[in-house]
DNA sequence: CGAATAGTGTCTGTGAGACAATATATG
DNA sequence: CATATATTGTCTCACAGACACTATTCG
């Protein structure tokens, strides 16, 4: 382990090897049958105008996860209070170069917003942004260059979100408290890129799901029981259709 | 109280807050059908005399994954020439707290040493630590009391070990290049608390093997083909027995 | 009624799990 | 031959995937 003590003895003080602690958040939801996610136009340089993930740096008393929620509210503007939430860590990203100024190791943070599947929650831009906007992801990841590796942990995130959604019910974290199956089976079909069968949707996720004896009217077409989770995970996994397979899967 | 403390205070940038960035180690390995870590007996304060796991700083020139793999060699003595290994990272531990003389943040990463099952490899302490041993990690979870937040550290590898192990071929990163099925049988033996049926684990487990067209002698019975990893991921994935079900699963 | 959506029923192929059977080695 | 291990075969049950069908609502 020799934390404090080998270095003690190693190095001296001041060649004490110490780092810039920062978070960068992944904000995902879903809106139009599209994933989206939360990014910002950088004001400065370096990659002035570039797209980059929003976030900030840890402070003193806190750890990374307090630190990421913080820069929830901060970075996006976005009133946690009025939208459930859900922040878990995804990766740190140490490249000695990923930034050119000077060194910040990022403990990178995947957060789920949830959302009724049409509208998004305004973001006001923090301090050193230019704008902050709801951007598609995919087409985002298909055209544009992030700012820094934020295009990496933007991918990382995709397919953590993506794989996570095959055994859990992680997919319910980007819908209301309280849904509908097809709201649960349009989030599957945004983040996975594939259609879902809705029958068979229904009879694999019926056990997983408390049925709350409500219905939901809907525009057209019968109206939809209202359910919530029940069980965490879902035994055997969901299998991702072949449309959407497993991408190249980073391994170390 | 600590010199250390005030030190670091004193040389905080205004800016930013300044962390040190360590890197901790689990190393896993099987034998006797046992899954083991690599583990140190702390010799200073504070834990002193408890089990710890190996790590040590990042420096300024190296990225996580770097120092991951230079403080497995300095920090367990182990000849990475001669042994096959595996590093990746696992999660980072940030809270401000988790190092009572200061504030050290550690990226945690996930070590595999493949062995033949039967033999681990010497451990040579490293500096500061009283010693390195083998020690068997169902046993150590159960009974002992690790240093700092270790236990977390090593209860989330091993979470993350059983639970790769179900859809990928992570399993035979334990076991030499090419090796028959009962060696690789014996891997999720260990991991999973489990017994796999031989027939069936056979017939699972081909379809992603390469055959090398060599058999190995057993000491006693029929000869076992040798094979190596073809495939990476196992689709469908392979189902963990109820006895070995999936644990509380931590969520943010 | 026609259109759209929710949810159920039905059938088929794949494959997991239990376990028997066969093959090949050692002593 | 007795025993141990590898590997294949067999049977059954669960379930995914495709898709038809019924039910319920709106205009």
């Amino acid at each position: 382990m020799g934390t404090e003590e080998q270095f003690l003895q190693d190095y001296q003080p001041r060649e004490y090897p110490s780092v810039a602690l920062a978070v960068d958040l992944v904000v995902f939801a879903v809106a139009g049958g599209v994933l989206q996610a939360a990014l910002i136009r950088r004001g400065g340089h370096p990659f002035q105008g570039a797209l980059a993930l929003p976030g900030g740096f840890v402070r003193a008393d806190e750890d990374a996860l307090h630190a990421a929620w913080r820069e929830l509210a901060e970075e996006t503007g976005l009133d946690l209070g009025a939208h459930r939430a859900h922040v878990e860590q995804l990766a740190t990203y140490s490249d000695p170069k990923r930034d050119p100024r000077m060194r910040v190791v990022s403990v990178a943070h995947l957060a789920l917003l949830a959302t009724d599947g049409k509208t998004l929650p305004d973001l006001n831009p923090g301090s050193d942004a230019a704008s902050a906007q709801w951007q598609p992801v995919h087409t985002v990841l298909a055209n544009e260059k992030l700012a820094f590796d934020h295009q990496d942990i933007l991918t990382d995130a995709l397919d953590r979100l993506a794989g996570k959604m095959e055994y859990t019910l992680t997919a319910a974290r980007l819908v209301p408290e309280e849904f509908t199956l097809s709201q649960l089976r349009h989030v599957y079909d945004a983040v996975w890129g594939a259609t879902m069968d809705p029958g068979n949707f229904t009879r694999k996720m019926t056990p997983v799901l408390a049925d709350t004896g409500r219905k939901e009217p809907r525009a057209k077409g019968a109206p939809a029981t209202v359910f919530s989770v029940d069980k965490d995970f879902i035994s055997p996994p969901l299998t991702r259709p072949a449309a959407a397979q497993r991408p190249g899967a980073a391994d170390s």
